[in-house]
DNA sequence: ATGAAAACGGATATGGTCAATCCGCTTTCG
DNA sequence: CGAAAGCGGATTGACCATATCCGTTTTCAT
C-alpha cells in the first residue's frame, strides 16, 4: 500500500518528506471526493498540515497531482464494467453498472468531474472512456439481444445518462443525496423494451421546499 | 412595443440615450441568449456598439439588467403551463409543457440558468417555481387520473427533470443540439403507467467520437 | 444659433481568486 | 555535528469582471 518514493538520483526521500508526501495525497483525496477538482493546492496543503511550498516540491502542479490520485480510482470503472459484462443476464449488469458507476460518483465528486467533464491537463486519466466504450457496446448489444433492452438504444447513450444524472447528484447533494437513484430508475423504465407495471420508486419524490435548494445548490461547495 | 424610458423627474430620456438603451437592451438578449448569464457588461457594451459607461447609466448593475430582461421571458413559461393544463388530455399536455419549456431553454441560454440555478441577485424573477409548482401539481393529478401518469410521480418531478435534460442540452449543444429530445422521451417513457412498445427514438445515438466532444464542453462557451 | 445640461466612451481603479515562487528557518541522517 | 534536504507561508504575478470617473460630444429649449 505505502509506495516508497524516490529522489531524482534514486535515494528514498528522508523520512519527514515521505510522511508528508502521504498527507498531502490523504488529505488531496478527501478534499477532492467533498468539493471536486476546484479546491486549491492551498486548501489541500493546509488541510495536511504543511505549507504550500512543500505540495509544489512533490507534485509540478495541480494536474499531476490530480492523475497520480485518480489513475487508480478510474481503473474502479473498468472493472466495474467487467464485472458487469460477466453477469450471466445482461440487463442485470446494464442496470448493475449504471448504479455502482453512480455511486462512486456520488462519493466522489472529483472522480465525477473527471468523467463527466474532462478537465483540461487530465487527459491521461480521462481516456478510459475509450476502454469503456467497446466494453458498453457488447453489454448493450446482448442486453438487446436477452430482449430487455430497447433495440434503438446505443453504447454512447451510457455516458449520456451518466452525465444527466451525474448533473442531478451535483445540485440535490446536499438536500437529498440519494435523489440521483429515483431519476436513474424513471431512465432505466423508459430504456426498458417491454417494462411491467411501474416499481416503487425510492427515494420518494423532493418537498417543494427543497426544489429551490436543489436549483440554486446547482453550482457552489460547502466551505 | 418601444416602451419609453423616463428620468427620475419625469422627463423622458434624450433621443440618443433612448437609442442606445434599446441597442443595449437588444445586444444583451441576444448575447444572454447565446452565451449565458456570463457575458460581461463590457461584452454588450461593445456588441451594442456603446461604451460601458452608458450600461452602466442605465442599469445599476447586471443583476438589474437581468431582471428586466427576463421578467416577460419568465411569463411565458406561466403560459405554457397554463396552455398545458387547458389540454383535455392531461398527459399530452404533460408531455407538451416538458417539451416546450425545453425547447425555450435551447433557445436562450440565460434563461436556461435563471430556471435550473437561481443565480444570486435575481430571485425576484427566479419566483416562477412558485407559481408553476401549484399549476404543475394540478396536471400531474389529472394525468394520474387519466391513467397515463405512473401514480408515484409528483409536480416536483419536473423541474428535476428540466435540469437533468438542460444540463444535457447545455453539453450537447454545438455537438448535437436536438440530442435533449432522445432523452426526454426515454424519460417520459420511464413516467409513463403502462408503456406499450418503444417508439423510434430521435435524433439518433450520439456517435462515439462525440461523446468526448459533448463530455468536454460541458463548462465553456463559443468566444 | 447657442450654451447649459445630458449623455457618451473607454481607460482605469478596485477587489477578488488562484497558481506558483522564494528564501530564511528547521529537520534529518551519515 | 554539520551539510544537505526539506519546510512554511508570505508574497508575487497573472487574470478577470465590476464599477467609476472625467474630458469630450450630442441634444434640445430658448
Amino acid at each position: 500500500m505505502t509506495q516508497i518514493t524516490v529522489t531524482a538520483d534514486n535515494r528514498p526521500l528522508r523520512r519527514d518528506a515521505e510522511r508528508n508526501r502521504q498527507r498531502i495525497l490523504d488529505a488531496a483525496r478527501e478534499l477532492f471526493a467533498q468539493r471536486g477538482l476546484c479546491v486549491t493546492l492551498n486548501d489541500i496543503a493546509h488541510h495536511a498540515g504543511v505549507g504550500v511550498g512543500t505540495v509544489y516540491r512533490r507534485f509540478p502542479d495541480k494536474a499531476h497531482l490530480i492523475d497520480d490520485l485518480f489513475e487508480q480510482r478510474v481503473e474502479e470503472l473498468v472493472a466495474l464494467m467487467d464485472q458487469a459484462s460477466a453477469d450471466p443476464d445482461p440487463w442485470n449488469g446494464l442496470v448493475g453498472f449504471l448504479t455502482r458507476a453512480l455511486e462512486l460518483q456520488a462519493q466522489d465528486r472529483a472522480l465525477k468531474e473527471i468523467l463527466n467533464e474532462m478537465p483540461d491537463g487530465v487527459e491521461r486519466v480521462c481516456r478510459i472512456r475509450d476502454r469503456l466504450l467497446p466494453l458498453g457496446s457488447d453489454l448493450v448489444r446482448r442486453a438487446q439481444e436477452s430482449g430487455r433492452l430497447r433495440a434503438d438504444a446505443a453504447a454512447t447513450d451510457i455516458p449520456i445518462i451518466q452525465l444527466m444524472l451525474s448533473a442531478l447528484m451535483d445540485a440535490a447533494r446536499d438536500v437529498e443525496p440519494e435523489l440521483w437513484r429515483r431519476f436513474l430508475a424513471i431512465v432505466i423504465r423508459g430504456l426498458s423494451a417491454d417494462p411491467g407495471p411501474p416499481e416503487a420508486l425510492s427515494p420518494g419524490p423532493l418537498l417543494p421546499n427543497d426544489v429551490d435548494l436543489v436549483m440554486s445548490r446547482s453550482k457552489t461547495s460547502t466551505p
